[in-house]
DNA sequence: GTTAGCATGTAAGGAGTTACATGATTTT
DNA sequence: AAAATCATGTAACTCCTTACATGCTAAC
């Protein structure tokens, strides 16, 4: 994960690691933050597996700066761990960074992770809607606003998720001229969130 | 917080491993899955630390499970863990696991927790916002749809921590009593998320 | 009688954090 | 000249996951 994250920033220009950790904060800062105890051992990770190398600037006077840059190698490292299956599931994060880089996928890969993350994201809203109906009646009032929150919480990412399918699929359709918009199969079990269909 | 999630599900009964990763599963499954590697060991070490003993029923002829009861130390070690400060404010899931068990805390210890979360989510919301209008032109599409979609989520926290503050402090004037409910002191800084006064 | 679910455990390892240690450069 | 911030790194440790290993019991 860190991996992808530093490959995908170095993708737009060589930074030295502090450089590195302010862009991982800015862009990625509200899930994702980085110590330099793991940032400087996964540079060196990346060097010896040769998917960055250093840069030594002509003028090597001043302080010493670790100035990365990516490698042939390293993108396609970058692209193999962008469109991974494997990982993408458990944490919310994952997610998160995959998403930061997406311009960098092919536009069908794009709509297969989105569709894959809304599958996950419908599983989970149905088990919480599940627990919730099953329990509702032995259970606390705090944990209860917790999963009632947790639910409108995912309904809101699901119809995010719809919204990007559908920007994608809109992008994917105009090369090939005015098409008919084809109605999705929802997966419909019985009171899933429906998706917006404009928004 | 593993521990701290095992102890207060034993608080509700005694249990053995097994039923205690489905209640797990049920209650905290959204933001926490735990597995059997780290469940087993977690309860062996509350054992040996006396949080928890081990009941053996009469009737132990059937097939082995270790059912675990919490004891007075793990009372006071829950306590503890519920109320620790230093980590609720890194992961997000860690202050799910505390709500969760909102109910064992004094009304004073719910209303200063509330309030640190909300203003770590304060913190974050305005460092988001800010990096937005930072890089709001150096910034591809996905990315910015990212953010200003975290941004959303980050307003909804909020708001539904501002409610679950004012019915603490409702509920704490009560017993003294109909009072004059006082207006929050806001920390205003420019362009925050108004608390929501009625919802 | 075989599949599915119940039940417990261990060993190895992944992915990160915290704390420590050091020193240069810029700002006040 | 002191303080802030830039810049790099290591060692120890935390917390959890994956994969493996075992065996019982209920249901079909």
């Amino acid at each position: 994960m860190l991996e992808l994250a530093i490959l995908g920033l170095l993708k737009e220009r060589a930074m030295h690691g502090y450089q590195l950790k302010k862009r991982l904060a800015d862009t990625l800062g509200g899930f994702w933050q980085v110590s330099y105890g793991s940032l400087y051992p996964a540079l060196k990770r990346l060097q010896r597996e040769e998917a960055v190398e250093m840069i030594f600037p002509k003028e090597q006077v001043g302080r010493r700066k670790n100035v990365y840059r990516i490698t042939e190698k390293g993108d396609a490292v970058f692209a193999d761990l962008l469109e991974r299956v494997g990982h993408e599931a458990t944490q919310d994060g994952n997610f998160s960074v995959r998403f930061a880089f997406f311009r960098y996928l092919k536009p069908e890969a794009r709509i297969r992770l989105l569709e894959r993350r809304r599958a996950l994201l419908e599983g989970r809203w149905a088990d919480l809607k599940e627990s919730v109906q099953r329990l509702k009646e032995g259970i606390d009032g705090y944990t209860l606003s917790l999963m009632n929150h947790e639910l409108a919480a995912t309904e809101t990412d699901i119809r995010w998720l719809d919204d990007l399918i559908q920007a994608e699929q809109r992008q994917a359709q105009e090369p090939a001229g005015p098409r008919r918009t084809r109605a999705r199969r929802l997966p419909e079990a019985p009171g899933l969130p429906q998706r917006s269909v404009s928004r």
